[in-house]
This record gives structure tokens, sequence and C-alpha cells, in this order.
DNA sequence: GTGACATATCGTCCGTAGACTGATAGTCCA
DNA sequence: TGGACTATCAGTCTACGGACGATATGTCAC
């Protein structure tokens, strides 16, 4: 207790990650599109943070996607790990 | 400012409300389903709270579909609010 | 070497997420 | 008129969201 919820935030993680990189930009640079702090980025793709639905529209548009465009495969993705 | 978050959170209450007069259950019930408060609930449908990810997690498995399912449309909606 | 850059991680701070109790009010039906 | 059901709302409480400053580590080029 409550794995569940770590599988799920370590799962947003990864996925932030890959589009984050994908774009190569640095966490800094995300954090400036997306009006969030860089050190509070960093905890979203390590899965220590469990941000809240405005701050993942804000990511997201930082990431020039959308929310469910990100969270598409979540459920399946934090099934596959561990 | 920032009416942008207000927006956000309007529309998501109106796509859990929706979805769950749709399934013709009542806020209590959802609750039960999701393991979170009726008046929490409550407070989301009313655009007045700001839930985390694992929070939308446990609403929309309450609601039988998928985050990303329930936020296919929440910026267009949320653009479309006054 | 040292310098720039990227990330992780710590600690502090304020505001709010989320659970809970309880009160109020509206609707519907016996 | 009553009670069952539903939703709004106030208030309290603990835990955590999210900003910020600072340090540490590693990598790369020069």
């Amino acid at each position: 207790m409550n794995e569940s919820r770590v599988k799920i935030l370590l799962a947003l993680g990864q996925l932030v990650k890959q589009r984050r990189t994908a774009l190569g930009i640095s966490q800094e640079e995300l954090g400036l599109r997306a009006n969030l702090d860089r050190t509070y980025i960093s905890g979203i793709e390590r899965g220590v943070r469990n941000p809240s639905i405005t701050a993942l529209v804000s990511l997201t548009r930082g990431l020039g996607i959308t929310v469910a465009n990100l969270l598409e495969n979540l459920e399946i993705e934090a099934d596959n790990i561990k």
C-alpha cells in the first residue's frame, strides 16, 4: 500500500520523459515552456510527484500535446510496471 | 488571472457530471465506487476542486472509463466556456 | 584541469488536496 | 405532511502540491 499509486506516478513520469526527450529539450526548458518549476518537472519524471489536472494541462501544453494525448497509454503502462 | 484554471476545472466538472448521469448513479454512489468522498465528488463537478492524477484515475475507474477517455474533449470544452 | 550544461536531491515555505461531520434545501412519492 | 433521496455548502484537520534556493553528481568539450 499504495503500490497502485506509485505505479501510476512512475508510468506518468516515463510518458513525460519520453515525450520531452523526443522533443530534445531539457527539464529546465520544459519548465520554462510549461511555467512549472525545474525541480518539479524532475519530481514528476521520477514518479515522486502527484500533479493536479491543472498542472498536467500546463505540462502537456509545454510538450505540445493534450492531456488525453499524454495519458492514452497511462493505465496500460502502469499495469506493466513490475 | 487565473480564469484559465477555472475554465479547465469547470469543463472537467461538466465531463464528470455528464458521464455520471449517463450511468444513472448519484454522487454518493460514484464516491463509493471510486473510493472518494461524497462532498469531494460534488466539489469536482462544481469546478471548485483541482484533483490530482491519482484522484482522477480513481474517479474514472468509478465511472468505468480511462482518464484519457474522460479528458478527450477537455481542452475543447474549456475553450467554449464563456 | 575548469567550465558549461543536465539532472537528482534536499529543505523550507504557503496554500490547497482530500477526508470527514454536519447542516441546509430541493424533489418526489406514500 | 411526512420521510427517503439527492446535492450544496461550511468548517475542521492532516498531508501533500508546487515554488524556490542550494548543493551534489555526472558528462562533455576545451
